[in-house]
DNA sequence: ATAAATATAGTAATCAATTACTATCTTGAT
DNA sequence: ATCAAGATAGTAATTGATTACTATATTTAT
């Protein structure tokens, strides 16, 4: 008896499975075409046993947005947390952003779905309220970096935060496109490199050789 | 009698309509979700008759990602001509890529699709090989800068022209997701301002008041 | 008149969701 | 402790809608 007997698993657990199921999958095919057949595939199940604890597609996505959301938000903070300087803080925040993200590749890849979709979806709603947490959390920082002299009096706040988000963005799409994750992480440094020196006040060249 | 007369097209032209058509669509849709039925409808035509133009779906997507790919670097190419210094054509260039994408909303969407996708379609080969021959160019141009003193001796020139790539790719996610293109013209100058400080020898403070 | 362009009306496949039913766990009265 | 009753989690089959694609009839410009 080979046959794998389809284990019973609580109702909670087995809704945290499907999520995983879910970013697993977006790891290596289109969110938007991923099927509840292929999710149910992934975790040994039969397809209609998924609507048995959600209520429809929309749901499943909400929650996968809801763990993402989660997830990221807080490797982000705790990178930062014991980090003083405004410019170590950012640092931070930008390598465990690509860690998260090389270690989860599927992720990135339901937000840029979700967020371009038109369809203002529950999940989209979510996705929508956690980039603009980001991009306050962002500027605040910058205008403390410049506070402390570490960032050019002359910044633009604004345009240093659109940059430092897209500049993770443009990462990560073009590690998503090579289909290489281990690249990302080794550029990330180097690429932050020199995001660096564009914000930073002339004369503080403490990186590189 | 408000019946539209179908005007008969060569076949041609068709296909030049047909391939708008999907560039419009893509500019509020999901591009992996666009049926051939809803391309029918956008051009006024029955969904059956798309198929005496093109043998199948795939083809329309080549079709389109080679209009992309040739419009793009047409663009690009015009706007870097009469610039001689590099960092000058790196801005001309950058400017131009924003600006096309902001006339054309859906061409990014297309090209990120279709990278991001795990078939390797026609139109996926083109796409790569357009970033390939983008890629490369900007490395010749950075090299140059350096040569000619523009650009920081110690410069990682990799991870600068990577950085060039995913600023726009980051700037065009970030306007996708917001709906509004005339912000991304607007912040494209900024924030490539702060990208030219990260790569500029010190001492090179031409810009800003 | 003819040939190209389009309409009409299909196809089989696939999708999310629902149904009728079964298997397994949990619980409380004895 | 035990064991029926109810709750929970699963299967298998099917639904109506939608998909890419096709076969054939009709229209229109030359």
């Amino acid at each position: 008896m080979t046959k794998t007997k389809p284990k019973k698993i609580p109702a909670e657990e087995r809704r945290n499975i499907t999520v995983e199921a879910v970013i697993d999958l977006a790891g290596s095919s289109n969110p938007d075409s991923i099927t509840t057949a292929a999710i149910a595939k992934h975790m040994k199940l039969t397809q209609g046993a998924i609507f048995r604890h959600f209520p429809n597609k929309d749901a499943i996505w909400k929650a996968v947005m809801n763990w993402v959301a989660k997830n990221l938000m807080a490797r982000i903070d705790r990178a930062a947390k014991d980090i003083t300087s405004p410019t170590g803080k950012m640092e931070a925040m930008f390598l465990a952003h690509i860690a998260f993200v090389a270690d989860h590749p599927g992720a990135p890849r339901m937000l840029f779905g979700e967020l371009q979709g038109a369809r203002p979806t529950p999940a989209k709603r979510l996705a929508q309220s956690m980039m603009k947490q980001y991009a306050a959390r962002l500027r605040d920082m910058i205008t403390s970096g410049k506070e402390c002299g570490e960032l050019r009096d002359n910044l633009d706040v604004e345009a240093a935060a659109t940059l430092f988000i897209g500049t993770i963005q443009g990462l990560v799409m073009q590690s998503l496109i090579a289909g290489d994750m281990d690249k990302m992480r080794a550029d990330a440094p180097r690429v932050f490199d020199i995001y660096l020196h564009g914000i930073s006040k002339a004369g503080d060249a403490e990186e590189q050789e």
